[in-house]
RNA sequence: GCGGGUGUGGUGAAAUUGGUAGACACGCCAGACUUAGGAUCUGGUGCUUCACGGCAUGGGGGUUCGAGUCCCUCCACCCGCACCA
C-alpha cells in the first residue's frame, strides 16, 4: 500500500466536484470570511509556477478558516477584457472572444490540477455581457453623480440640479473649470446644451478634451499608471501627449478620502506609501503677483513654502501657460517662440530622460512682489508643469535646488533669506532656519512663518490657502475593441446616458480590429451599430481594463443576479474582503480604482462599506533559475560548465525542464531544437553540467516551469506545500525544482505512519503516551498560529518536525494521527482526505473538527538551562521550573565547569531568567 | 535625488520579539540494504584549530549581565517615485 498520489488526487478532486464540496451559501449562521485572489488575465502563455503562490496561500487560509467554523467565500474568475487578446486578434484574425475562451479553459485546467477550493458556481468573467451589463450600470451611476465637497461625498446629479435652480452654483465650485459661475436665474436661462456642458464639469464620469497619453503603436489612450517612463507598460511603445475628447473618472475629488482611507486598512507600509506618493497631497498657498505695467494682468503661483516669499528672485511659467503669449515683450517674442517650438518638438520620453538638462527663456515681463514691490523677472521653462498647481511657480533659489540650478545657469542673482543656512553652493530646503531680509518675517523660524504669510495673503485678498494633489483624473476611454462599450449615445454631439433598460450595450461582432479613420476604436467602423438614427450615434470607445476589475469582488457575492450588480443582502453579508492576495504591480492602478468605485457606490447608498479590502497581502515573485550551456564558438559542440574556461564559448539558455539539477539530459537536448540534433558534448565525469543564473521567470529565458508538469511528477499536495516551504509569502525567491523532493519525501514519510507497503494499514487504537501527546500539541499550537498569520513556511517545517518525531517514536496511533490530518488539510487536502477515509471516517475531512491546543500536554516541569559565564555559554544544567533561585545559584556555583570558567574570580551577579537561561557575571 | 524594504552557512531559510544563532529542507560527505539506484534508511555537515578553544548574523561604533533582534553611522542590493513647486 503505497502513496499513489496521482490516483488519490484525481479521486478526491472528482469526489469534491460531484458532492459540490466547495459550494458556498449566502445564508449561514456561521461568521463569514471573504478570502480573495486578484483574478488573472487569461493570457495565452498560461500559468508558470510563480503565479499560484498567491492562490495557494489564499486557498490554505480559506480552508483553514472553514475548519475553524467560518462560512468562507473563496471565488475565482477572469479579468478577460484587455489589450493582448486584441493584439493577438490583429495578428492572427482570431476573434478575442474565441482566444479568450480557449485561454480560460487552459487556465482552469491548470488551476484545477492544484486542487483549489474555489466555488466555481460563482465564477465571473468581465467580458461576459451578464457581467459587463453591471459595469456599464455602475458607470452610469458615476455619470449621474457629482461630488459634494462640503459633505465630501458623491450624490445624485439631481441634488446638484436642485441647488443650481435655487442658488446657481454659489458655494459649489466647479471642479472642471473653476471660472464657471452663474446665478439661479442664469442657470434657468441656459440652453439645454449649455446646461449639460456645465453638468459635465461636475459629473464623476465625465467627457473632456484633455491632453492624454496617446500610444500610436497600440492605437489607444492609456491611463497614467499604464505609462512607465514615457512608454506603454504593455509592449514598451512610445507614448505622446495628444488632445482628445475622452471619458474620465473624477478620482481627484476622492483624493483626500483615498488618502485617509489608508489609515483604516491593513496594507503593507510600502503599498500605502506608493498610494500616498501617487495621490501626492501637498499643502500650501496660491499667491497672485501683479504684472508690472498692467492694471489687470496677474500671475497666480502655487507654493508650499509661502514663508520664502522674500526670497523670490524670479518666476517661472510652464511653457503651455495661457499668459505666456500675452505677457511676452516685443523684443523677446522671437526668442520665446523659438523656445516654445523646442519644447513642442520634445517627446514625453525625451523630457523624462533629460531631467537634469536646464532650459528656459526670459519673457521680458516682470511681476511685483506683493509684499515689497520688488521687480521679479518672469521666465518660462519646461521644468514647470502645466498640469500641476497653477502652472506657475515663485522661484526661491536659496531654498530649492531646481530654482538654484536654474538661477546659476542663467546668472540670475540670488537673495539669501536664511543666513548661514545657505552656503552659496547649493539650495537648502530647511524649514528650521531663522528668516532674514524678510521684512515682517525677520527673526521668525520658517516653519512658523508659513501661516503668517498665508494669513496676510488671505487678508489682502491676493491668494488663499490651497491643497494640491499630484494625482490626475483617470482617463477612462480606450480606442479599442475588446472592452466594455459605453452605455452612452450622442444626440447632436451631446452625451446622454443610455436608458438602463437597454443594458447591456453588447459588444458587436467585428471582422476587423483596425482603428477607425480618425484614431477612434474599431467600433467606429461598424456604421450600422454606431448610427442609431440620423443624429443619434453611439460612443465608439470602450472602457479600460480596470473597469471590470474595479468591482468584481462585489459580483462574487451574488454572481447570477440579473436585477442588480449584487443583492444588498449579499454585499452586506459578505461585506469587505477580509484578505486580498495579489502582486504589487497593482499598487496604484487597480487598487486605487476599486477603492474609488467602492467609495462611490457607498456614497450613493448601494453598499454598506467604503473600503473594499480589509487586509492586503502581496505575494513575492518567484524568480527563474536559468540553466546555461556553453557552445564552443563556431561549432555545434557544447562544453560542460567546469571545462568551459578552456575554450572560447558562447553562453546559451537551455530549457530548465530538460535539466536535472544542473545535469543536462543530452538526449533531450538534441531533440529540443532541430539544429542541436547533431550536437556533441565535452563532458566532465561523464556528465554535462550546466551553468546557473537567477533572473526573471520568462518564456524567453526558457526558465519557466509549468505547474502541470510539477503536479504530474510529484502531485498537487507536494506542489502546494513546496511553494509554501520556499519562504515567507511576501518575499521573492528563486524557484528550485530540485528542492521539491524534500517535501515529497515528507508526505511519503507521513504516509508510512499510516500504511506499510506490505502490511497495509498499520494504525493502532489505544491511548497516546505523554511524549506523543506533547508532539501533537506542540504541532497544533504552531500550525494554528502560523496558519492564522500566513507564516506557511514555518508551518510546513513544523509538519516535518512532527512527522520526524512521530516516526522516531514509532507512533501509529489514531488519537494522534487523526488530529494531525485535520491540521494538514488546508495544506495537502488530497492526502489528508485519503488517509482520513482510510481511518474509517465517512464524512469529509474538509469539515472535520479543528484540534484544540491544550497546554497541559506541552508543559514541562524542568528546563535544561544554558549556563553562561560573562555571556558565553559553557554548560547546561537542568532545574525544575519552580526551583528556588537561591537553590539554583548554589548548585550552579558548585558546578565543576562553572568553577573552571570563573577562574577563581568573585561572583558579581547571577542573572536567572526562568525557563530561559542563566548568566554568571564575574 | 526622495521614499520603502532587505542583508544570517554552498543554497532556500528559522530564531518563542533582548536570552543556547543556523530549526526545517536542498546540496554535499560517509555508511547500510541492494544486480542497480535519481528508491529507502542511518550518521555527519557555519568557519577555523591536531586538540582545548577561538571566530561568526554586510562593515564600524554604542546601550545591556546578555544584541541577528534596540540605538548611531557607513556600505551593498532590491522595489517604488522621479522636475509635483
Amino acid at each position: 500500500m503505497e502513496y499513489n498520489f496521482r490516483a488519490i488526487e484525481k479521486k478526491w478532486q472528482a469526489h469534491w466536484t460531484s458532492t459540490k464540496a466547495y459550494r458556498v451559501s449566502n445564508d449561514s449562521s456561521k461568521p463569514k470570511c471573504y478570502v480573495l485572489d486578484m483574478f488573472p488575465y487569461p493570457s495565452g502563455t498560461g500559468l508558470h509556477v510563480g503565479h499560484p503562490l498567491g492562490y495557494i496561500s489564499s486557498d490554505i487560509y480559506a480552508r483553514y478558516k472553514r475548519l475553524k467554523g467560518f462560512n468562507v467565500l473563496h471565488p475565482m474568475g477572469w479579468d478577460a477584457f484587455g489589450l493582448p487578446a486584441e493584439q493577438y486578434a490583429l495578428e492572427t484574425g482570431q476573434h478575442p472572444a474565441i482566444t479568450t475562451a480557449q485561454n480560460i479553459k487552459a487556465f482552469r485546467n491548470q488551476l484545477d490540477n492544484i486542487g483549489f477550493c474555489f466555488d466555481w458556481e460563482r465564477e465571473v468573467n468581465t467580458s461576459d455581457p451578464g457581467y459587463y451589463k453591471w459595469t456599464q450600470w455602475i458607470f452610469l451611476q458615476l455619470f449621474n453623480s457629482w461630488f459634494n465637497r462640503s459633505l465630501q461625498k458623491a450624490e445624485h446629479i439631481d441634488t446638484l440640479l436642485a441647488a443650481f435652480e435655487k442658488n446657481g452654483n454659489a458655494g459649489i465650485e466647479c471642479p472642471g473649470d473653476r471660472a464657471i459661475q452663474f446665478t439661479a436665474e442664469e442657470w434657468k436661462q441656459f440652453s439645454e446644451i449649455r446646461q449639460r456642458e456645465i453638468l459635465m464639469h461636475y459629473r464623476l464620469a465625465y467627457l473632456a478634451y484633455a491632453e492624454v497619453n496617446w500610444c500610436p503603436a497600440l492605437g489607444t489612450v492609456l491611463a497614467n499608471d499604464e505609462v512607465v517612463n514615457g512608454v506603454s507598460e504593455r509592449g514598451g511603445h512610445p507614448v505622446i501627449k495628444k488632445k482628445m475628447r475622452q471619458w474620465f473618472l473624477r478620482i481627484t475629488e476622492y483624493a483626500n478620502r483615498l488618502l485617509e482611507g489608508l489609515e483604516t486598512v491593513a496594507y503593507s507600509d510600502a503599498m500605502k506609501e506608493m498610494q500616498r506618493n501617487w495621490i501626492g497631497k501637498s499643502q500650501g498657498a496660491e499667491i497672485t503677483f501683479k504684472i508690472e505695467g498692467s492694471e489687470f494682468k496677474a500671475v497666480t503661483v502655487y507654493t508650499t513654502r509661502p514663508d520664502t516669499i522674500f526670497g523670490v528672485d524670479f518666476m517661472v511659467l510652464a511653457p503651455e501657460h495661457e499668459l505666456v503669449s500675452s505677457i511676452t515683450t516685443a523684443d523677446k517674442q522671437a526668442e520665446v517662440e523659438k523656445y516654445l517650438d523646442y519644447v513642442q518638438s520634445r517627446s514625453e520620453r525625451e523630457r523624462m530622460a533629460e531631467v537634469k538638462q536646464i532650459t528656459g527663456c526670459f519673457t521680458g515681463a516682470y511681476v511685483l512682489n506683493p509684499f515689497n514691490g520688488k521687480r521679479i523677472p518672469v521666465w518660462i521653462s519646461e521644468y514647470v508643469l502645466a498640469g500641476y498647481g497653477t502652472g506657475a511657480i515663485m522661484a526661491v533659489p536659496c531654498g530649492d535646488q531646481r530654482d538654484y540650478s536654474f538661477a546659476k545657469h542663467f546668472n540670475i542673482p540670488i537673495t539669501n533669506i536664511i543666513g548661514d543656512a545657505f552656503n552659496g553652493e547649493e539650495a537648502n530646503p530647511t524649514k528650521d532656519a531663522i528668516l532674514q531680509h524678510s521684512d515682517f518675517l525677520d527673526g521668525i523660524e520658517m516653519r512658523a512663518a508659513m501661516d503668517l504669510v498665508i494669513d496676510k495673503v488671505e487678508a489682502a485678498g491676493i491668494g488663499k490657502r490651497q491643497i494640491n494633489y499630484k494625482m490626475r483624473d483617470a482617463g477612462f476611454s480606450r480606442q479599442r475593441y475588446w472592452g466594455e462599450p459605453f452605455p452612452i449615445v450622442y444626440k447632436n454631439g451631446v452625451a446622454y446616458a443610455a436608458d438602463s433598460k437597454e443594458l447591456p450595450v453588447t459588444l458587436p461582432h467585428v471582422e476587423n480590429y483596425k482603428p477607425g479613420e480618425e484614431g477612434e476604436g474599431p467600433l467606429a467602423n461598424i456604421t450600422e451599430w454606431v448610427n442609431l438614427d440620423a443624429d443619434t450615434k453611439r460612443e465608439t470607445n470602450t472602457m479600460p481594463g480596470y473597469a471590470g476589475s474595479s468591482w468584481y469582488f462585489l459580483r462574487y457575492t451574488d454572481p447570477q443576479n440579473t436585477a442588480a450588480f449584487a443583492d444588498r443582502k449579499a454585499t452586506d453579508y459578505w461585506n469587505q474582503v477580509d484578505v486580498y492576495i495579489g502582486g504589487t504591480e497593482h499598487a496604484v492602478g487597480h487598487l486605487l480604482y476599486s477603492r474609488l468605485w467602492t467609495k462611490a457606490l457607498y456614497d450613493l447608498g448601494y453598499i454598506g462599506f467604503q473600503e473594499p479590502y480589509k487586509k492586503l497581502i502581496n505575494q513575492g515573485m518567484i524568480g527563474g533559475n536559468s540553466r546555461l550551456v556553453y557552445r564552443v564558438r563556431g561549432t555545434n559542440t557544447f562544453v560542460s560548465a567546469g571545462l568551459k574556461d578552456k575554450y572560447e564559448t558562447d553562453e546559451l539558455h537551455v530549457d530548465v525542464n530538460i535539466v536535472d539539477g544542473v545535469e543536462l539530459d543530452t538526449a533531450a537536448f538534441k531533440q529540443w531544437r532541430h539544429d542541436y540534433i547533431d550536437a556533441e558534448f565535452i563532458l566532465e565525469n561523464g556528465k554535462y553540467i550546466c551553468g546557473t543564473q537567477l533572473e526573471k521567470m520568462s518564456k524567453r529565458l526558457f526558465n519557466t516551469v509549468n505547474p502541470n508538469d510539477v503536479v504530474e511528477k510529484f502531485g498537487a499536495d507536494t506542489f502546494r506545500m513546496y511553494e509554501m516551504f520556499l519562504g515567507p509569502v511576501e518575499q521573492s525567491k528563486p524557484w528550485d525544482t530540485k528542492g521539491i523532493e524534500g517535501v515529497h519525501r515528507f508526505l511519503k514519510k507521513l504516509w508510512r505512519l499510516f500504511a506499510d507497503e506490505q502490511k497495509g494499514l498499520i494504525v493502532k487504537e489505544g491511548d497516546a503516551t505523554p511524549e506523543e501527546l506533547k508532539v501533537l500539541h506542540k504541532t497544533i499550537q504552531k500550525i494554528d498560529h502560523d496558519t492564522e498569520h500566513f507564516s506557511y513556511n514555518t508551518a510546513v517545517s513544523q509538519f516535518m518536525i512532527c512527522v520526524n518525531e512521530l516516526s522516531t517514536l514509532k507512533c501509529n496511533k489514531r488519537s494522534v494521527l487523526e488530529p494531525l490530518l485535520v491540521l494538514l488539510t488546508p495544506y495537502a487536502p488530497h492526502i489528508a482526505e485519503e488517509l482520513w477515509h482510510l481511518l474509517g471516517n465517512t464524512t469529509s475531512v474538509l469539515d472535520a473538527a479543528y484540534p484544540v491546543f491544550e497546554e497541559k500536554y506541552t508543559k514541562e516541569s524542568a528546563f535544561a538551562y544554558p549556563i553562561a559565564v560573562n555571556g558565553k555559554t559553557r554548560t547546561e544544567m537542568s532545574f525544575a521550573l519552580d526551583a528556588d533561585n537561591a537553590l539554583i545559584e548554589k548548585e550552579v556555583l558548585a558546578n565543576e565547569l562553572v568553577q573552571k570558567w570563573m577562574e577563581g574570580k568573585a561572583l558579581k551577579k547571577m542573572v536567572i531568567v526562568k525557563g530561559r537561561m542563566i548568566n554568571i557575571v564575574i
